[in-house]
DNA sequence: AAGTGAAGCAACCGCGTTCTG
DNA sequence: GCAGAACGCGGTTGCTTCACT
């Protein structure tokens, strides 16, 4: 059950572009801005599909791209993210419209990369750089570790996890949002972050229920930095901690909060309201703080169901 | 120098969701 | 409320370049 074609394919060149067709492309944009991208080729007289020209626009010619290398910086981050975020996209998870996805979220949070390329990238460079460590670039676990079997994806979900905004249902929009399995019937539950004093270990922080959910979790010790907090906001370390749920079938969810409601999405990079409708985030200020306070959270694996 | 396979990457494709008339 | 258009995404293809024999 597909789609009408976007354009007359008879009509259309294929291909590599032309520097003459770029240069086209280059100047209505420059004159027009970006914007339906349907009727663009025939005002730019460009013999190109839309999709094709948004598409090179996007991933080359757009003037704030950055071309070269990645850094090992980049690597790390790129990493990191796709064992949060898989690779999976979402559309449609967000209230406000907002599509959530592995590739295009791991480009938003790389200044001047694209999600063509950072998909490129990871199938070339860097799923060969996790193999050469024992590393399985889709489950994000050691190769030999039996229980990470790819056939039961569903038990296997970190890497799918999507952002939605918290439940229309309920008014507990203190600053949540949930993390739900990409993956059918997948048994993942996410419990709270827990908040943390610096000065103090885990354990001590951590209830007695919490610590029994805090012995089947494996650090991966995946961090991420924190946007820098601004001072009328402690500095907590904030653990995510994912559980296993147990003996159901459904999938389930709990709320995330942390202690001083900074929402996730926005540690994430989105602005206030952009996608989650939580009003928790700490705003302009944000940009204020140095390095130093910056925060991690450190993410842990579940164990397999 | 020529042939061949691997690697890299630009571009295409189909699909899900949102938008619009 | 509905249908088709538009957009944006991940997955995949296929061309080009590179390395090796």
């Amino acid at each position: 059950m597909g789609r009408s074609p976007c354009c007359e394919k008879e009509h259309t060149n294929k291909g590599a572009w032309t520097k003459e067709e770029d240069e086209r492309l280059i100047n209505y944009i420059k004159l027009h801005g970006e914007g339906c991208w349907r009727s663009l080729p025939k005002a730019a007289g460009l013999l190109r599909c839309g999709k094709s020209c948004r598409l090179r626009w996007i991933n080359y010619l757009r003037p704030d791209l950055k071309r070269g290398n990645f850094t090992e910086q980049e690597d790390d981050l790129i990493i990191n993210l796709h064992t949060l975020l898989g690779n999976k996209y979402v559309s449609g998870s967000i209230s406000s419209g907002a599509n959530f996805s592995g590739w295009s979220l791991i480009a938003a949070k790389l200044p001047g990369r694209t999600d063509n390329e950072i998909k490129n990238y990871w199938n070339t460079h860097i799923k060969r750089k996790l193999y050469s460590r024992g590393v399985d670039p889709q489950t994000h676990r050691p190769l030999n570790d039996s229980t990470a079997s790819t056939t039961s994806n569903k038990n296997t979900i970190i890497n799918n996890i999507s952002i939605i905004n918290s439940s229309s249902n309920n008014n507990n929009n203190n600053g949540s949002f949930q993390l739900v399995s990409g993956y059918k019937n997948a048994k993942i539950n996410v419990t709270k972050l827990v908040s943390e004093d610096s000065n103090s270990n885990s354990s001590s922080a951590v209830s007695s229920e919490e610590t029994y959910h805090h012995q089947q979790l494996i650090n991966l010790d995946l961090s991420i930095g924190l946007p820098s907090l601004t001072s009328h906001t402690q500095v907590n370390t904030n653990k995510l901690k994912l559980e296993q749920l147990q003996g159901d079938e459904q999938q389930e969810t709990k709320v995330i909060t942390t202690s001083h409601g900074l929402c996730l999405c926005y540690s994430l990079g989105f602005q206030s309201n952009q996608v989650c409708c939580c009003n928790k985030t700490i705003g302009n200020s944000i940009n204020t703080t140095t390095a130093a306070d910056t925060n991690m959270y450190r993410f842990y694996r579940p164990m397999d169901i």
